[in-house]
DNA sequence: ATATATGTTATATTTGTAATATAACATAAA
DNA sequence: TTTATGTTATATTACAAATATAACATATAT
């Protein structure tokens, strides 16, 4: 499995468990229809508990990331994941105001900020098998 | 004072203050060598407890944006905001990523992103008094 | 001198969240 | 009948956010 915990993260395990499957599907490592481990599977390969990787799982899958089956077990919705609305887009630059406002002050400039969001597009799009 | 917090908002009050800060400089409604409220009057005015506002003006301190004088009280650094480093750049990517894998898959491609981008911008710098 | 206003420190309490631990439940599939 | 799935329930521990009070040290104003 690709995930990947840091315990000394101030990030929430279940944050970091979100986080990484949705760049897994980003990166097409996991595509529509996949499965997904149990929530015991995963909590134990990982070394969590259960309840941890459910609460990260059922929050993915209240955003419409996932499918959860109470026998069949979870998977990446085949419909494809949700779109951006009205309430996305307003929450997103809600939280991009002040990230960009500390940037600029600290001196990274809008040349600089395209960069790096181009570093990370590449990161999404080569990766293919790692 | 500009500052409005969000009592139903899931960030923390003081996260509230020290962005509201954040911004107020990059508009430039706060310049080098400006007063801040003492942390009692800014409590006061907002409603909420000294401590709140003495956690945010310490950790804006603790990055550089904030000059505190035990007598004198508190400043916004004269020698202007801290700038960039390594582990500030890395830190971003790393915060970054998620961000974009989501918005990403959503339907947001990196053309919305950069329109997005520059209406925040425009935020920042038009608004001299408001 | 005295009072005032500044940030600071200390202690305690309440509330909520993150994470864990155990156990049991319902049910489709093997 | 067993196994594996997510689900639900209960409890506990640890920590963070926010508040409440009180006292402290000290530069500045009166």
């Amino acid at each position: 499995m690709f995930i990947q915990i840091n315990f000394e993260s101030d990030v929430p395990i279940y944050e970091q468990l979100k986080n990484q499957i949705i760049i897994g599907i980003a990166k097409k490592e996991l595509a529509p229809g996949d499965r997904l481990p149990s929530v015991r599977k995963l909590a134990s390969d990982i070394g969590i508990n259960l309840h941890t990787v459910n609460k990260a799982y059922k929050q993915l899958e209240e955003k419409g990331f996932l499918i959860i089956h109470r026998q069949k077990g979870v998977i990446i919705n085949p419909d494809g994941p949700p779109q951006a609305d009205e309430t996305y887009t307003k929450t997103l630059k809600e939280t991009l105001l002040p990230m960009i406002a500390e940037l600029e002050l600290r001196g990274i400039d809008k040349i600089n900020l395209l960069s790096i969001i181009n570093e990370i597009y590449e990161q999404l799009e080569v990766d293919r098998d790692e």
